[in-house]
DNA sequence: ATCTTTCTCAACCTCTTGGTTGAATAAGGT
DNA sequence: ACCTTATTCAACCAAGAGGTTGAGAAAGAT
């Protein structure tokens, strides 16, 4: 279901170019013009690269004369940290069964110890 | 920097069977075999995931006879959900910003309109 | 109408990725 | 010693990613 998704916004956010990207335009909208400016290589490639983000949902586009302003779109995120908040979550909380349990099975071996003792 | 380690995490789980074994890890450790069963590949294919998932340092690995345990490293998760919750926030803020930017500007529209009436 | 700016499309190249198969290694079990 | 299990290494292949250059399209500016 949302699986293609999800690998979409992960392999965007795989480059450096791109994170570099959506990083600036945390900050505003930009054109491809500005986004590449950062950048030493053509303006083509960072075409490409917003074209990839957009097809992952993370950018959208308007038009203003010549130029395409590119919008972060913030809420795709929520769908990463989503998926892996579950994950995170789900074995920290194996971990403190884990942790729990070996708490007990210590406890009982001192009361088998006790118990000897006895 | 951090760049390259987050570039090898994102791009380790933009991969659909190898979120599937870090879904299937966060349930418990597993060997390679048992990571396998479930998909229609070779064991070497999945032992390949696996060394991905292990250079992103999402999965660490002990010895017990011929298996290898793979472990989920569930802390490297928040280096992600760090990276992007940074830019969520910082565009969220950006956007309350622009919403009561626009709404003084309502508001001084309005006081205008009172001024021209008086 | 023509020129300029901004951006995309198309073709091409190289390196990487995800898969395969077959052989090798590691560690027990009999 | 020999066989079995679990995993990896090596060589190979097809497809994709990220880059290039060159040409084309879209929309103003003169």
């Amino acid at each position: 279901m949302n699986e293609e998704r999800l690998s979409a916004v992960f392999a965007a956010l795989a480059d450096p170019t791109r994170r570099g990207i959506v990083a600036r335009l945390a900050t505003g909208d930009a054109t491809v013009g500005e986004l590449a400016a950062p950048y030493d290589v053509s303006v083509q490639a960072i075409s490409k690269h917003v074209k990839v983000l957009e097809e992952a949902g993370l950018v959208s586009r308007s038009r203003d004369a010549q130029r395409r302003p590119c919008h972060l779109e913030a809420d795709v995120l929520d769908l990463m940290t989503g998926w892996i908040e579950r994950y995170r979550r789900q074995a920290e909380e194996r971990f403190q069964r884990l942790d729990t349990l070996l708490a007990e099975l210590q406890q009982g071996q001192d009361d088998t110890r006790e118990g000897a003792a006895s």
